[in-house]
Parts: C-alpha cells; sequence; structure tokens
DNA sequence: ACCTGAACACCGTTCAAGT
DNA sequence: ACCTGAACACCGTTCAAGT
C-alpha cells in the first residue's frame, strides 16, 4: 500500500498553499506524491471531489465549538456572540491557506444546508441567519484573498506603484485596502448581527422566522 | 478590419452562456469568431482582462437608476429602497447569464471600491454596508447558480432523484433548493437593511460611520 | 489495492510572418 | 490594424496492463 486518501488531500493542500488554486493541477499533486498522475484516480474519481475534501480540511473543526477566537468575556455565550465567533474561526480557517476562500465557497455551494457550519449557526440566527452569514463571510474572504494576491504581484513590481498621495491617518481609514478588509469585516458582521437582533426582537420568537 | 473589441467581448458572452466558464475557453471564443485563437491577443493581453471586460457588460447599467425593478409606491425612495433595488438588479443581471455570479464576483474583488455599484451603493448605506450588501449578494447568487446549475445536471438523470418524502407545502417551505434560494434572498437582504437602519437611528448620522 | 505507461482531446500564450 | 500558422508547455481523464 503506497498511499492512503489521507496521503492525497493532504498532498493536494501542500500544492495549493504553494502554487494557489490555478496551479493546482492533478498532475502536480501527483509529483507531489511521485507518482503518475492516473493513479490519483484510485483514490478520487474527478478533481472536483478532490477540492471538495480539501475544503473539509480548511475548515475543519469551525464551529464545533468556538475554536479559533477566544472568550473575550467569562460569561455565557449567547447565540448572537457563538455566531460572531464562528464567523470569525470560518475567516481565518479560509485565510490560512492560499486560495482558501474560494475551494471552500465553491465547495459549500453544492451542499448548501448541509455542512455542519451552516447547521450549527442556524441553531443560534436560524436558517435566512446563517445563510446571510455565511455568504458575507466567504464573499468577504474571497476578496480579502484576491487583494492578497494582488498586493503580492504588486510587490513584485515595486512598494509604490504609482499612487500619487498616500492617505492616511487623517480620516482614520488605513490606505492598504488589505488592511481595510480585514478591518472592515467585523464590522459588516455586526450589522448583519445587528439586522439579526432587532428581527429577534420584533417577532419575539427564536430568531428562525419559519417555525415558531 | 474584421472584428472590434466589442466584437470580442459579446461573442466571449455567446461562449459563456452557452459552455459555461469552464467551456469559455479563448479557442472557442475565437472559434466563435472564426479566427485564430492567436488573434484574440491583439485585442486582449490575456484571458482575465476579457473576463473583466464581460462582467462590466453583465452589469452594465445596474445602480445607475433602478433599473430593472420598478418602483412599488409613486413617492421618494429612500437611501434604503434605493440599495434593496440595486441588489435585486444585480442579482437579476448576474444570473441572465450562465455563471455570470462567478465572472462579475471575481472581476469585482479586483477593483473592490472602484466599481459604480459599490460606489453609489456606498452613498446611499455608507462604505461598510455597500460592501455587505455587496459580497451577501454575490455569495447568494454564485449559490443560486451552483444549484441551478446541478439541478440541470441531475434533471438529466431524473425528475426525483431519490428524496424518500417531498416535503412541501405544509410547512411552507419550498423543496426545491433553488426556488428556496430564489425566495430567501430578499430575506437575507432585509437582515442586511435592517441592520443598517438600527446602526443609522443609533448614530443619528448618515449610515457611513466614518465621515458624516 | 495501488500503481505505470501511453494515449486522447484539450488548454493559454508567444511569435514570426503575412496583408 | 488585424490576422495566420506553427509551436511551447501545459491540462483532466481513460484504460489496459502490471504487482
Amino acid at each position: 500500500m503506497r498511499n492512503t486518501l489521507a496521503d492525497v488531500v493532504s498532498a493536494a493542500l501542500r500544492v495549493l498553499d504553494e502554487n494557489g488554486l490555478e496551479g493546482c493541477s492533478m498532475r502536480r499533486v501527483a509529483a507531489e506524491l511521485d507518482v503518475q498522475p492516473s493513479a490519483l484516480y484510485h483514490h478520487v474519481p474527478n478533481k472536483q471531489s478532490l477540492l471538495a475534501l480539501m475544503a473539509d480540511v480548511i475548515v475543519d473543526g469551525v464551529g464545533e465549538r468556538d475554536a479559533g477566537v477566544p472568550d473575550e468575556d467569562g460569561g455565557g455565550h449567547s447565540g448572537m456572540a457563538l455566531a460572531r465567533n464562528a464567523c470569525l474561526a470560518m475567516r481565518s480557517a479560509m485565510l490560512a491557506v492560499r486560495d482558501g476562500a474560494d475551494v471552500v465557497a465553491t465547495a459549500a455551494a453544492f451542499r448548501l444546508g448541509a455542512s455542519a457550519v451552516e447547521q450549527r449557526l442556524a441553531e443560534w440566527v436560524g436558517a435566512d441567519g446563517a445563510r446571510t452569514l455565511l455568504f458575507y463571510t466567504f464573499g468577504q474572504a474571497q476578496s480579502t484573498q484576491t487583494h492578497r494576491h494582488a498586493a503580492s504581484l504588486g510587490a513584485l513590481i515595486g512598494p509604490e506603484s504609482g499612487r500619487a498621495g498616500q492617505r492616511s491617518g487623517t480620516n482614520g481609514a488605513p490606505s492598504d485596502p488589505v488592511l481595510e478588509l480585514d478591518a472592515s469585516f467585523e464590522r459588516g458582521l455586526d450589522i448583519i448581527l445587528t439586522g439579526l437582533e432587532s428581527e429577534h426582537r420584533a417577532t419575539g420568537a427564536p430568531t428562525n422566522g419559519i417555525l415558531h
């Protein structure tokens, strides 16, 4: 027995992190395992399934308990606070590997409603709230990662590529778009959570609008 | 003069709509124009720029005035209502062409803050609100389109693929995931708009938290 | 069960050369 | 300005055959 499925998946994640999604070809994953490309098809039916397995590993454990984000106050967590932490953990997990957000978002779209994170979120903020939070988190992470990539390319050309006045400090907004994206994530999250809170208050019922 | 840039872009959009993003190769676009693949590189530096131009055409006009969504009441529109309409129009525009959401979302990530729709949205609901709405709209549309694609594949296998009890009607939720996705979009939108409204009320200032 | 070797039908992009 | 022809360095996937 030369390689197991887990070997293939972790090799693929290594290739992804080093070469990005575009450079993550079946042929390169095979090379990482010192194996012919066709050997991969013994473990996996096609590239898409491999990407789905990779997505599972990337978000593994997020939302199980509030992983990755420590308690801020010792008290009991409200559903909102739990959901907030889960989204922060989710974003961190996706950003931890190159193009992780793309991989996870694409895979998540396929089994909408069936993912572990979404179901946990739904318990806390209802089905609509869970989806809204997830879509926002995916989109924000994808955008952050796109800009990181662009920034790393720009760094090769030159640190200051022609932008006339580098405004910062006076208006309080960071000029670097990726820092701005990091900072704005929580603000957007809070907008959604605020909306869920007043919806909750208005109905008097749990945050799920359909069943009681 | 055989072909103009506009010819190339609209040929590419035709190929996209018929073959999807994966089937939208430079070689197929060239074939659509009865031209060699290399001829495209006279009009466009690479495939990515072509996709960006396609994205511009797909969302063209959205947010300029509240295009695509009619007035519901004759009265003046609040910023919230304008933003709501812009998001609905945006989603419709993306869903109108196969894999349109993917194409637009990827292109939009590159020039975050610079797109016409985002700037109009920012006037109405502030910079953070605009981003939150856009990320949600992109993610929701991508997911909808993924499920439509999956459904069209499933339809080839069989209309009723093994799900035991087709629950619907009693609990009010459609069992078809793509219908559910269509219906839930506005609910998520309203969650975000509600959050923006109470943020607005709380600060007393316009919805942009940074500059008044 | 796990892998090789060879093939098939594709890709994006470059570049000299034509008109 | 717009295009051809040919090439380069790749893809994902299949399949008979080996051990």
